[in-house]
RNA sequence: GCGGGCGUGAUGGAAUGGUAGACAUAUCGGACUUAAAAUCCGUGGGCCGUAUAGGCCGUGUGGGUUCGAGUCCCACCGCCCGCACCA
């Protein structure tokens, strides 16, 4: 009997779906259609287990779905413009380009292997101008279509290299190369509007049933919705009224002072004359433009002297202050502060010596609120102390509601509906990324460039020796035509965030050669996707602004109607984490070091000449902290079902798994005993079974078929695994020769076919069953054979486990009741006592209460 | 700082509010072998106990709801993800 060879096995297998061809999806009306995509990967060089946890449970329910009668779309391609090709550039001295199709090449080399289920026929990558020529066409259309516009936006600003700095450049709020201060900076910038589609987007995620509720909550949450009062804070020095926005208006009666971004116009125009607030506005621009570098920054302000009027009371006035923690893009750019009831604001007035005003709130049984920033919860009921309609308590939300009712009847101001989402800047000053196909003209100012024209290809001859945006340099690329005028005008020489070229990569596979972006039929036939798959990383922003492509591109006619949700349902699987070693060069900056670098003693970490790294314990695979885990070893040494039934069976797969080399091996030796079980199994003579135990084993092929089944269709695959390791001890233990035993090896074979693909196409042919096992219909589990007649059940005292009784399944609850009573276990504990109740819950448990 | 999530034996983990630890790994013991590997059988949360008898404790910590809580609620601790220019 032969051992089990993966390398061979898999290669053959995988040479004999290519010529059956049975991978290629194309249109079918005997069918139902299923799309099943998986995130697809920046072509970093190499594959991690990320990828192989990620592909593998796409190809899973892919080979699921094929074996369950479904006209199967299985695509792959390349997110491949980015950040890391430039670095390489820089680095290395390769062409981004030359860089990014390499690996691409060796990554699709590396996944190979791994025998997924793939219509590699469809195979796109963005930075191929095959792709992005589409993607500027519909850039043109969604400009026409008046869903793009330009405005000023800060950007990350490295003033030695003279260059913008992308978030991840951003260290500790210093440029990562120059090691200079970064400033923020303004910059005319391409923006869609998705902010337009904020209520659409949000009441939408209501519909997407099958989406992890914690997604749809952090979409939720950053969509932000919230219903408050603006109204204007009039000036004593007759100067323009600051117009102000809150959600908590039921806090007025606590301002203390009013605030203003740097960025507000006043604060702009009171820098032109007063060299002071000018120094504050550059101090205030120091560091990165994220939203935590923002929040964590030590709170600055000044007192512009400016002084205005409380609106419920004339006399009151309020001082005017120019504030560092409020952002110019919410609300109107301009608060008031109430440091009773928010601890910003009282920290603020502590730090700046401003004036806290008493708590006005109580709790609802009187208990007065001592001013330690109570929050009033907008759910619960609060004393209200009648400034306003003469409510006394109220919830939050009542009294919110209230006042800004009161507000509008007085005529003061006004009940408003904000968002938190902000429009889409897309502009990237960099070269790695589609060109925005846009003119500048001295004449006809900003046009599109005409569609004929298209694609405006990236220039090869580029050089990365100096900071900066190489197409900016690039004066021959740059000087065109005019599209209007025919005048001599000069080339956009921002490009695109790569997030725009992953919001509608789904939507290109549907016809990955059409001349236009989708073909209508195709894109009809296919969308939507229904089952995605990706990193839990990815929760809002690129799952957000696919779901608004989706709609942008239907409203340019790119979509048809039902694909305004692009994707049906959604699963988040968790990251494949490992340990960072870090230690720090000597100007202070962190130095990343490989695990096979590290020796590890004691739970600590050294280098090989004796320093000690710090070890950061789990943290997401990433290229960039040296925390990788190559996949490869595992496959050169025990092959791809191994690994492929290794990473689904090691642990849920929505959760984080922390990476481990232990376990692969007893993957393998697994399978390898699947391999000798069956074949012994195939050729043992027949014998006769006994019915009975005939019968227990074929009870135990259902309930694996029906377990199974239920694991690989909702993403158990875990549990599905265990079923499987389950049913092989049964199998193994089972009379030998017995027809039964054959119908339960051939069972095995095909539940275990999507996990390992290679090693079932093996098994099947040597049980001798027909064609391909990858074109089997998938086993359907007889319910009769899933009941068992008799059952056992726990029998509790007050919730401690005392007995357990068989019974037959269908025992009515009053002679569950009474057999349990009778047990010699239940009348010992009872001892003598009368029990108060006597809980049974058919088919569970029986509860005796004392 | 803000939003979201997670926390169960030595380890990965299982468990529609219903017997906590399925299944697997490490370990230890045994069989087979001249020996080793491979394989097979057993052991496999802690404590008491001669124990495959029985009992007590036990799902990050503290409280609560319930006949019954790993699961639901509140607070806290720790870790992870995201925060709009990494992808």
């Amino acid at each position: 009997m032969s051992r089990y060879s993966a390398v061979e096995i898999e290669r053959k297998w995988q040479d004999a779906w290519d010529k059956a061809g049975i991978f290629r999806a194309e249109r079918s009306k005997e069918k139902p259609k299923y799309y099943v995509l998986e995130m697809f990967p920046y072509p970093s060089g190499r594959i991690h287990m990320g990828h192989v946890r990620n592909y593998t449970m796409g190809d899973v329910i892919a080979r699921y779905k094929r074996a369950t009668g479904h006209n199967v779309l299985h695509p792959m391609g390349w997110d491949a413009f980015g950040l890391a090709a430039e670095n390489a550039a820089m680095d290395k001295g390769i062409h981004p380009g030359t860089w990014t199709y390499q690996n691409i090449e060796d990554m699709k080399s590396q996944l190979k292997p791994l025998g997924f289920s793939l219509d590699w026929s469809r195979e796109i990558a963005t930075c191929h101008p095959k792709y992005y020529q589409h993607q500027q066409a519909m850039f043109i259309d969604m400009l026409e279509a008046g869903l793009i516009y330009r405005k000023n936006a800060v950007v990350n600003w490295d003033p030695v290299d003279m260059t913008v700095l992308a978030n991840e450049q951003v260290i500790d709020g210093k440029g990562w190369r120059s090691g200079a201060e970064v400033e923020r900076r303004e910059l005319t910038q391409w923006f869609f509007k998705i902010s337009e589609f904020s209520e659409e987007l949000l009441s939408s995620l209501d519909g997407l049933d099958d989406w992890p509720a914690k997604v749809r909550l952090m979409q939720e949450n950053w969509i932000g919705k919230s219903r408050g009062l603006e109204f204007a804070f009039e000036r004593t020095d007759g100067g323009e009224a600051i117009s102000v926005y809150t959600t908590r208006p039921d806090t007025l009666m606590g301002a203390s002072f009013v605030g203003i971004s740097p960025d507000h116009p006043l604060a702009k125009e009171l820098a032109e004359n007063i060299p002071d607030v000018a120094q504050f506005r550059t101090d205030c621009a120091k560091g990165g433009t994220t939203e935590e570098a923002l929040e964590k920054a030590e709170k600055l302000g000044f007192d512009t002297g400016i002084k205005v009027k409380h609106p419920l009371n004339p006399d009151w006035e309020l001082p005017v202050w120019i504030a560092n923690f409020i952002l110019m893009d919410y609300g109107t750019g301009a608060i008031f502060a109430c440091p009773a009831h928010d601890q910003r604001d009282l920290d603020f007035c502590r730090k700046y010596d401003l004036p806290v005003i008493d708590t006005f709130f109580a709790l609802e049984d009187g208990t007065p609120v001592k001013n330690e920033a109570f929050v009033p919860p907008k759910t619960e009921k609060v004393k209200w102390i009648d400034h306003f309609a003469g409510i006394d308590v109220a919830t939050g939300q009542e009294a919110i509601d209230a006042t800004i009712d009161f507000a509008e009847a007085q005529g003061w101001g006004e009940g408003v509906t904000q968002f938190r989402l902000r429009d889409w800047g897309l502009s990237r000053q960099r070269y790695w990324g589609c060109p925005i196909p846009v003119v500048h003209c001295e004449t006809c100012g900003v046009v599109p460039e005409k569609k004929e024209n298209l694609p405006i290809i990236l220039p090869e001859d580029v050089s990365f020796d100096v900071p900066g945006n190489p197409l900016d340099r690039h004066d021959e690329w740059r000087k065109c035509m005019c599209p209007t005028c025919d005048e001599q005008g000069l080339r956009e020489t921002d490009t695109m965030d790569t997030f725009v070229d992953s919001s509608w990569y789904y939507a290109r596979f549907t016809a990955a050669r059409a001349d236009t972006p989708t073909d209508p039929e195709e894109a009809a036939y296919w969308m939507n996707v229904d089952q995605y798959i990706g990193g839990i990383e990815h929760a809002i922003l690129h799952l957000l602004y696919s779901r608004f492509f989706a709609r942008a591109m239907q409203i340019t006619g790119h979509l048809p109607e039902k694909a305004v949700e692009p994707f049906d349902a959604l699963f988040t699987q968790g990251m494949v984490t490992h340990a960072i070693y870090k230690t720090t060069n000597e100007a202070g900056r962190p130095v990343y070091h490989f695990p096979e670098e590290v020796e590890l003693r004691d739970d600590k970490g050294f280098l090989n000449n004796g320093t000690e790294v710090d070890i950061v314990p789990s943290a997401k695979m990433s290229k960039s902290k040296n925390n990788v885990v190559d996949p490869l070893n595992i496959i050169d040494q025990f092959g791809a079902d191994t690994a492929r039934w290794f990473v689904l069976s090691d642990s849920p797969p929505e959760r984080d798994v922390e990476w481990t080399a232990a376990g692969a091996e007893a993957a393998f030796k697994h399978l390898s005993r699947v391999h000798r079980l069956i074949s012994e199994i195939a050729s043992e003579v027949d014998a006769a079974g006994s019915d009975e135990a005939d019968q227990l084993l074929l009870k135990e092929m259902h309930k694996a078929i029906h377990d199974v089944s239920g694991g690989v269709g909702s993403f158990g695959f875990n549990a599905a695994i265990a079923k499987l390791y389950a049913f092989t001890n049964v199998l193994a233990k089972s009379k030998a020769g017995t027809k039964a035993k054959q119908q339960a090896a051939r069972a095995l074979v095909q539940l275990m076919s999507p996990m390992t693909p290679h090693l079932s196409e093996e098994l099947w042919q040597i049980l001798g069953a027909e064609g391909l096992a990858a074109n089997a219909a998938w086993p359907v589990a007889d319910e009769s054979m899933l009941v068992d007649d008799t059952i056992t059940l726990p029998i509790q005292i007050n919730g401690k486990r005392r007995a357990e009784i068989n019974v037959p399944a269908d025992m009515a609850s009053p002679e569950v009741e009474k057999l349990a009573l009778s047990q010699d276990a239940i009348q010992k504990s009872l001892d003598g006592a009368e029990p108060k109740k006597v809980i049974v819950v058919p088919g569970r448990i029986v509860n005796v209460v004392l």
